[in-house]
DNA sequence: ACCTGAACACCGTTCAAGT
DNA sequence: ACCTGAACACCGTTCAAGT
C-alpha cells in the first residue's frame, strides 16, 4: 500500500509547521516520505497546487461550530476563526493569503461572511465591499502577527505584537462604519 | 567607471516591471547588466536587501505633493498614493507588501498616516489601530487588484477587478467608523 | 574597489524504465 | 498505478584570483 494525496498534504503540513515555508521543498518533502522527488508528481501536478491544498487543509482543520446568532457577532466569529486557523501553523498566514491571492482553493469563508452581512440587511454592493474589506483585514493582521511571533521566538523583539485585542478592535471599527450606514 | 548600488536597483526595477518578480533573479539581473552574478554582491549583501531597496524606490517614485488639508482627506490621499505607487510597477504590490511584512525599508507612509490621524483628534491608541487598519486595506486591495489586472492581461478574466472605486469606498467605511467615535 | 571564474549546495520538473 | 534513476535547466551565495 503506497501513499495517497492526503498523505502527501498531511506530511507537507507537518514539515511546514516544524521547519517553515522556506524549507518546504518538493525534494525535502520527498525525502521526509522516504521517496524520490519525482514520485510526488503522481499525487500532485505541481508545487503550487500542493500549496493550495495545504491552505485548504489549514482552513478545514480550523473550522469550529458557530455559536453567534446576530449578524455582527457572526462576522467577528468568522474572522476570528480564519485568523486562528492561519496562526495555528507556522507560516500559515502566508500560505493561505497567497493561495487566496492567486484565486486557488475555494473561498468558503468569503461566502459565509457574505451571508452574515446579507442577514445584517446591507445592500448587495455594500455586502461585497464589506466582505473584501474584512478579508483584507484578517489577512493583513494575521500576517503581521505571525511575523511578530516568529521574530519574537527568534529572539529579536522588533515590533509591537498587536495581539488579538487589536484584531477585534480593528473589526469593530469597520462594523461601526457599517452600522452607521444601516441606521443613519 | 563601474556600477553603483543605485544602478543595480534601477536595473532591477526595470527587469521587475518587464518580466515580473519570478524572473527577477540575481543571475538574470547580472546578465542584464553584462556582469557576473558574483559582482552584484559588491553592491548589495543579498537578494532580500535588494528587494527591500526596490520596494523603497517604488514608494519614492510614487510620492506626490500633498494637497488635502483636512485629516480625512489626507488619509485618503496618502492611501491612494501608496496604492498607485504599488500598482505602477509589475508585481509592485507583492514586493512592497513583503518588504513591509518583514519590517524592511522605512515605513514612511505609516508615519505620515499617523500624523494625519493624530490631527483628526483621535486618541493615541486609536491612531495606532487605525494606521495599521488602513495599511492592511491598502496592501490587501492593491495585491488583489494587481492580481486581477495580470489575470486579465493574460486573457483569463477570473474575478471582478474591483477598481479604484471599491478602494475609496473601503477607506470611507473605516473613516465612517472613526468619525462615529470622534463625535458620538 | 570592482569584477571574473569556478565552485558549492541546492531547486522544480520531466521522462524512460522498472514492478 | 506507483515509484526509481537520471537528467535538464535553473537558483543564491562564497571565495580565491585578477586589474
Amino acid at each position: 500500500m503506497r501513499y495517497h494525496r492526503a498523505d502527501i498534504v498531511d506530511r507537507a503540513l507537518a514539515v511546514l509547521d516544524e521547519y517553515g515555508l522556506e524549507s518546504l521543498t518538493m525534494r525535502r518533502l520527498a525525502s521526509e516520505l522516504g521517496v524520490q522527488p519525482s514520485a510526488l508528481y503522481h499525487h500532485v501536478p505541481n508545487k503550487q497546487t500542493l500549496l493550495a491544498a495545504i491552505a485548504d487543509e489549514i482552513l478545514r482543520r480550523g473550522r469550529r461550530p458557530h455559536r453567534a446568532t446576530e449578524w455582527d457577532g457572526r462576522v467577528v466569529e468568522l474572522c476570528g476563526q480564519l485568523r486562528d486557523a492561519m496562526l495555528a501553523y507556522r507560516d500559515g498566514a502566508e500560505v493561505v493569503a497567497t493561495a487566496h491571492t492567486f484565486g486557488l482553493g475555494r473561498d468558503d469563508t468569503a461566502d459565509r461572511l457574505r451571508d452574515a452581512l446579507h442577514d445584517g440587511g446591507l445592500p448587495p454592493d455594500l455586502v461585497d465591499l464589506a466582505t473584501r474589506t474584512f478579508l483584507h483585514l484578517v489577512f493583513g493582521h494575521a500576517t503581521e502577527e505571525q511575523t511578530a511571533l516568529q521574530a519574537a521566538s527568534a529572539g529579536a523583539i522588533d515590533r509591537d505584537p498587536g495581539g488579538p485585542d487589536d484584531f477585534d478592535r480593528s473589526l469593530e471599527l469597520v462594523l461601526d462604519g457599517l452600522r452607521a450606514r444601516t441606521h443613519p
